[in-house]
DNA sequence: CGATGTTATTAACCTGTGTTAATGCTCGGA
DNA sequence: TCCGAGCATTAACACAGGTTAATAACATCG
């Protein structure tokens, strides 16, 4: 199997929650459609539609976000480069929300026949599934946490933690820091700030020496005081490899649900 | 098929997304745990903990929770009679979060073969619960965009508007309101307000005759009132039952999954 | 039925973040 | 090379909501 193809990225994502067979790998390679390449502010797909198949982002960066009727907007997911969104899309109706690139993108798709056809033959690869989507939700709640009892300071730090553990997961950090595609406005649209104090907020992170911003990547310049000040603690990504553990308990449901 | 049981307002509720058959509501009734029964503010599972089973609250109220090493909290969802918390637990390892009853609360427990027998023998009622995390998760977004772009009026308002809508779908509302054993403070922690400002906020939601809450229940003066103030649109509870229409999309990949 | 703790209410004051608006950058396109 | 449009940055000011603290209303329980 080639180092480096479409869903590369995903497969090593996969691969923190439990090591893959080469059968497996081939199956995901074999699954994935089509490249199709997006600009900058391009949906996915819209609120009220009804999803068609599981898109991986390639390359790029998007993001889940909900607009009220008046025009107030909050972004309540990032995707980054190996992400799926998403696996449940089968059994609603509609989208409750869209899906937007932020950057440039690569997306390919499993179509749903790819999608069922690996959850019915690869067990083990429905439970990374799995354990994906569950590791999104726990994503969610840590949000939810941030902007409901962070400071300002606080949530973009953590924000930042966040990314940038994110991005090493898939290979995609360096020491020095990571890509971040994302404008201060969208910024305060994830953090739930004005864009002017995101502004100031960043500002502040680069005068303590933590973190800064230029050219919509991410330098960080003090991971540890940055982890100390957003209160950081990365065990809600579950990045340490649980399957072993899981199998015991997970087989015969993953295999029936 | 008796019509009030330990789990009648699960299959209640799980009957917003399609009719059970007389053979899938048995299988859940002997799926059904002895009861246990809460005082008002006790742990049901704790962060760090691996979960045993799939609790159900019978009757009582309960809630997620996560709190700050420094001692802020965020309540990040609420459990209200016929609620499930919660199938995926089976995965992870830990708990990323603690869930604790707000209200003195009777509890069943599905354990965890009972879950494991019910998703592959009954593909209808799996996939019934795979809607209901569904839900949760849309539940969930929602109140992401409420604690990051509402005012702290339209945030109380949405979510009496949907505790309101939630317990209708249990069947226990009235026209005139439903309980909601909450303090002012835990109502603080879930909207992300200090114990004063939810007060001051609670004064003006009866002062201009939308809704106002006494010995720990919700009165309901003007619903399309609040509704507009809350901007709240009831479709992310999918209520409606869409089984059918999911019917066709979903069962492969729920067998499977 | 009073003692005690919890919850609700209010007032006065404070602050973190929002708003508005002006200025200066940066980068892709003609 | 210059233009234009979106971004970033900053300052001045406004306000929603936080904080503190005191009191009042309820429960619960001997």
């Amino acid at each position: 199997m080639p180092e480096s193809t479409l869903i590369h990225l995903l497969i090593r994502k996969l691969e923190n929650f439990a090591e893959l067979t080469e059968e497996e790998k081939v199956a995901l390679h074999e699954a994935a459609g089509p490249v199709r390449s997006y600009g900058s502010h391009e949906d996915l797909i819209r609120e009220g539609e009804h999803a068609h198949g599981v898109s991986v982002i390639v390359s790029g960066f998007a993001c889940r976000h909900k607009m009220l009727p008046d025009g107030r907007r909050q972004i309540i997911g990032y995707f980054l480069p190996g992400d799926m969104c998403d696996a449940r899309v089968f059994i609603l109706k509609k989208m409750d929300h869209t899906i937007s690139t932020l950057a440039p993108s690569s997306v390919t798709t499993l179509p749903r026949e790819a999608v069922l056809n690996i959850t019915s033959h690869h067990p083990r690869l429905t439970r990374a599934f799995w354990w994906n989507t569950l590791v999104e939700e726990a994503i969610g709640r840590q949000w939810l946490v941030s902007i409901g009892q962070r400071t300002a300071l606080e949530r973009v730090a953590h924000l930042f933690c966040e990314v940038y553990v994110r991005m090493q997961a898939v290979g995609l950090a360096t020491p020095e820091g990571c890509e971040l595609p994302v404008t201060q406005s969208e910024l305060a649209d994830t953090v739930a700030l004005s864009t002017v104090h995101v502004n100031r907020t960043l500002k502040e992170l680069r005068r303590v020496g933590l973190v800064s911003m230029s050219s919509k990547s991410l330098v960080i310049h003090d991971l540890a005081g940055l982890r100390a000040l957003a209160m950081f603690d990365p065990g809600y990504l579950h990045l340490e490899g649980e399957g072993l553990i899981k199998d015991r308990y997970s087989h015969g449901l993953l295999k029936s649900l």
